[in-house]
RNA sequence: UGGGGCGUGGCCAAGCGGUAAGGCGCGGGACUUUGGAUCCCGUAUUCGGAGGUUCGAAUCCUCCCGCCCCAA
């Protein structure tokens, strides 16, 4: 239970279902420390924060069920905060909110919830699991809701995980999930939706990586032949397809076309240098838990609130795979997930060289 | 005070006689469980100053002001 409306909906439909339901919070950072301390001008992200398990812990006094917050700061720094630092530092653009779900919430947060002897751990993730009726094995789905569906930050659950979890808001739409919320009298009926990332200020990300990495090394700007068109302040401030903040003048729009963490050059180009048919992607993740031994067609989508196009995927080995698209994709990513689909079904997905 | 170049919105910058491109930034919006992501809209009655030529100038001429480079 986050504190938002989505897990609080999702604990409310499973009590009312008649299970026997014990809330759990995740407790991810030091908020004696990071809240106000430093100034009073901190601010976090809208989640996880400690009016975040204040309202959880009213919704659960709401249900009538057990709540319990869990300390998770060290794994999340472990799994998850450092991580997001060492890929900014390498020239990449970390998703965090992936790791956050597979090491903590499906590996963690289930490990905790076997020692209250839980038959299954429910989240508020937009998404659907069914099982294959022929293979018995378990499918994950796009959310009914296409404008909320959570599916691609859930691409490397594993077969024992989607065994465990369950989705009570997946079939519904936000609007539902609010006006179930509302008719429950839920605090958190009209609590925005989260966005950002939890654990930094927001609009900081840079500062946040550069607090954490020390003095940041500066480097050229350059245009695609070469040539020096400013300097910059740490390759971390830079994501493929950013086009803001480069403070350079031109008569087109810049794009960031590639990141060199070896040189520190940040290559920029028109919109359409940033046009790719193929990646390759490591770390991947088949739902079904068998990595096919024959490329296959499918939808391929290449970062959250992006339509998914068609690509055939080319298993390489055991975790990787090459992805080619039918049509050029606009800004692939290194560090940004790359999550296959046929149709409503989530087939896998990886990490983007 | 010999030669050359330049002064256009907060910044970079196009235009070089026909009535102010574009980019950055900024403001607003859309989108949103990653991205100082993307996308959309807005942002100089005015071109260092003053005169002049012209139907008409930021664009030509004159003078002035302020920068820069080379040579002394």
């Amino acid at each position: 239970m986050s504190g938002g409306v989505d897990s609080s909906v999702a604990a409310a439909r499973l009590a009312r279902e008649g299970h026997d339901v014990i809330g759990l919070s995740m407790q991810l950072y030091d908020h004696s420390v990071r809240d106000g301390a430093q100034g009073g001008e901190v601010r976090f992200g809208s989640c996880c924060t400690i009016d975040d398990l204040y309202d959880a812990r009213r919704v659960a006094d709401a249900l009538g069920i057990p709540h319990y917050i869990v300390n998770f700061e060290r794994r999340f720094e472990e799994e998850v905060v450092s991580d997001f630092v060492r890929e900014y530092l390498a020239g990449r653009t970390p998703i965090p909110c992936v790791h956050c779900n597979a090491d903590l919430k499906f590996a963690e947060l289930v490990a905790r919830a076997d020692g209250f002897d839980a038959a299954a751990v429910a989240t508020g993730h937009y998404a659907q699991i069914d099982r294959d009726p022929s293979t018995g094995r378990f499918r994950l789905k796009r959310g009914a809701d296409a404008a909320k569906d959570q599916s691609y930050f859930l691409f490397s659950l594993t077969q024992a995980q989607l065994a465990r979890a369950r989705f009570p808001v997946g079939a519904m739409d936000k609007s539902e999930v609010r006006a179930e919320a509302r008719r429950l009298g839920l605090r958190v009926a009209e609590k925005p939706d989260s966005q950002e990332i939890c654990f930094v200020p927001s609009g900081a990300h840079a500062d946040f990586v550069a607090s954490r990495a020390g003095a940041p090394e500066q480097g050229s700007i350059r245009d695609q032949t070469g040539r020096v068109l400013g300097r910059h302040d740490g390759i971390h401030r830079f994501t493929v397809g950013q086009r803001k903040g480069l403070g350079i003048s031109s008569t087109i729009p810049l794009y960031v076309v590639d990141i060199d963490s070896e040189t520190a050059n940040v290559t920029v180009g028109p919109r359409t240098a940033l046009e790719r048919t193929s990646l390759t992607a490591s770390r991947v993740n088949w739902i079904d838990g068998d990595v096919p031994s024959a490329p296959v067609r499918a939808t391929a989508r290449i970062r959250h609130r992006h339509e998914d196009s068609p690509a055939t995927i080319v298993p390489i080995d055991a975790a990787r795979a090459s992805v080619e698209f039918d049509r050029p994709q606009v800004a692939i990513t290194p560090g940004q997930a790359v999550v296959f689909y046929n149709g409503e079904f989530v087939l896998g997905g990886g990490w983007i060289d």
